[in-house]
DNA sequence: TCTGGCTGACGTCAGCCCAT
DNA sequence: ATGGGCTGACGTCAGCCAGA
């Protein structure tokens, strides 16, 4: 109880970034699992390419998210609509 | 231990308190400066994530309708 | 106009850019904090429309799937 | 083009609330909308009280619950309408 | 208990950007 | 182009608190 609410506003600002990459990785893992049970449920003849995804999610696991300031000026091929 | 001695002894830690001090103040700026960029990006990818799944869900809901009515 | 008056007038006018530099930085401050806040309240809401965007989404599907088969 | 780079990424604070209470005004707008559909094409048949849903809808905009550290903080609501 | 590590808040300097 | 409003970054002081 206490500890829940203890431990759910930290006072260090590493554990405040690693308390919200966590949720961030748990929240991406649902988010990327409903909508991969979706498109199976609507469209199960198709056969389609999901490893674009899969390379996007290995890919921002354990290191720094994209930038979003950077992703502001650079007109970088990757965003995140196509992405997610 | 003559005061002359005393006093450069003061000295001497209050400024290695003051320089360690300086020194955690920069690394806490950082992380805080990299805490709000965390919390930027997250509501940028959870903005994301939500517009998908609207889009989701309303594409959904039209062929639960089609298929239903 | 004198030396001394100009030093004076020098000195006035620097106190006088503090002072307002100074309530200028505690404003702000105080508006960063508000930001900081509002990013982490955001974060929430987004995470909660989040949560029940998936189950809605979930719930039809189940929905979608016994209808149909 | 560089109008809407400039303006997503403000440099005064009160710009950057301002355009983060527009998006979730926004969003929270769509998920409302989104919700009452797809609860008025799922269950038609059944009438049901959502008078009580209604006014929680109202009083706290997104199904988001009210957080309680803030809360004992601000007083008030905020109205950043007189902030700019 | 009580110190050392982090952080909140302050005042100051330097610099950017917009209105004048 | 020049001043003034905001903000980034710095150093300092004060305070909290997990750990010695």
């Amino acid at each position: 109880m206490s500890f829940s609410a203890i431990m759910a506003n930290p006072r260090k600002f590493s554990e405040k970034i690693a308390l919200h990459n966590q949720k961030q990785a748990e929240e991406t893992a649902a988010f990327e699992a409903i909508l991969r049970d979706v498109s199976a449920a609507t469209r199960p003849p198709q056969k389609q390419h999901l490893q674009l995804s899969q390379n996007i999610t290995t890919q921002y696991r354990a290191g720094s998210l994209p930038n979003v300031n950077q992703m502001a000026n650079n007109p970088g091929p990757i965003n995140l609509q196509t992405a997610l | 231990s003559s005061p002359q001695q005393l006093s450069e002894e003061a000295a001497r830690k209050r400024e290695l308190r003051l320089l360690k001090n300086r020194d955690a103040a920069k690394e806490c700026r950082r992380k805080k400066k990299e805490y709000v960029k965390c919390l930027e990006n997250r509501v940028a990818v959870l903005e994301n994530q939500n517009k998908t799944l609207i889009e989701e869900l309303k594409a959904l809901k039209e062929l639960y309708c089609q298929q239903e009515g």
